[in-house]
DNA sequence: ATTCTTTTTGAGATGATTTATCAATTTCAA
DNA sequence: TTGAAATTGATAAATCATCTCAAAAAGAAT
């Protein structure tokens, strides 16, 4: 009996462990705490991934016209704080957020371009093993299968 | 005893079978045999994989004067005929030969962008099963591994 | 709070890569 | 050989991302 107790949790603002991860990634390489970056990261969160151009237009109507080149400064600065990851898929670069887990693979349908996410620990062991074999340390990678998904198999 | 009967392979052209693979799937479309693309194709098949700015001054001193469009326009072509695999690696778009394996997976120095090639039959095997599990049908893949390369760890 | 140094921002210029345009040329089937 | 259709090459244009730099903001030290 009696309500869990949550509250804490529940109230804690949206995308703090992230907004975390970036503070402590600017400490460390003497850079600042904008409120750019915020306005920029709390919107990326939102979204599995996103390209430069989406987000500016997401952005844009909000209170300060953010500038294009900052939101591409800012993506990357989050590749190197470890919050997002680029992928370059057909002509525009795509940034996976990459916040809440480990890696990132995709199944992507050649058809109608529907993405579905996935993760195989067997998979990413053999990749190790390949990468030992031949010397490698493993930083990242990126697995992507492309194929049709049922719907648009007919 | 007696010499191996080979001849007829020895004396054979280089690139007969791509040759008849690009033919192929020129009559399909109504596209035209040209000594550019029969040129192109020649020196493509010579390398693992390059791009189209590389593919073009290594072609630039041959006898007609291939423009850069015709060389991007062609290897495009060559993509759809299944004889190259596009791949964006950093800024620029390297275009792989897949004409002689099925699949096409990398090792990716970040320090010194070597890159070395493998092939792994119990990883596409979990591949397929992944593509399955999700309702996909796999049409290709394409997996890289980043990391550094014994040379560049220390 | 004020000052001061350093970093960041925004707007547009610039750079890099790829595709589109179009007249002249080439292919290839009739 | 002829003629319709496709291709080519040169360059313009489009696309995407980064660079430049003066003005603004951040943050530490007064």
């Amino acid at each position: 009996m009696g309500y869990p107790i949550r509250l804490t949790l529940i109230t804690m603002p949206k995308h703090a462990r992230e907004m975390g991860v970036l503070k402590e990634h600017l400490g460390k390489h003497q850079l600042k705490f904008t409120r750019q970056r915020e306005l920029i990261l709390d919107a990326f969160l939102k979204q599995e991934h996103i390209t430069a151009e989406d987000l500016y237009h997401q952005l844009a109507r909000k209170d300060p016209h953010l500038g294009l080149a900052t939101i591409y400064r800012t993506l990357n600065l989050f590749c190197e704080a470890g919050l997002a990851q680029a992928r370059h898929f057909g002509t525009q670069t795509q940034y996976d957020n990459v916040s809440h887990k480990g890696h990132h693979d995709h199944l992507i349908c050649t058809g109608c371009g529907k993405i579905v996410e996935f993760e195989n620990c067997d998979i990413e062991r053999l990749q190790e093993e390949v990468a030992t074999r031949n010397g490698f340390t493993i930083q990242t990678h990126r697995l992507e299968l492309y194929g049709l998904c049922s719907s648009c198999r007919h």
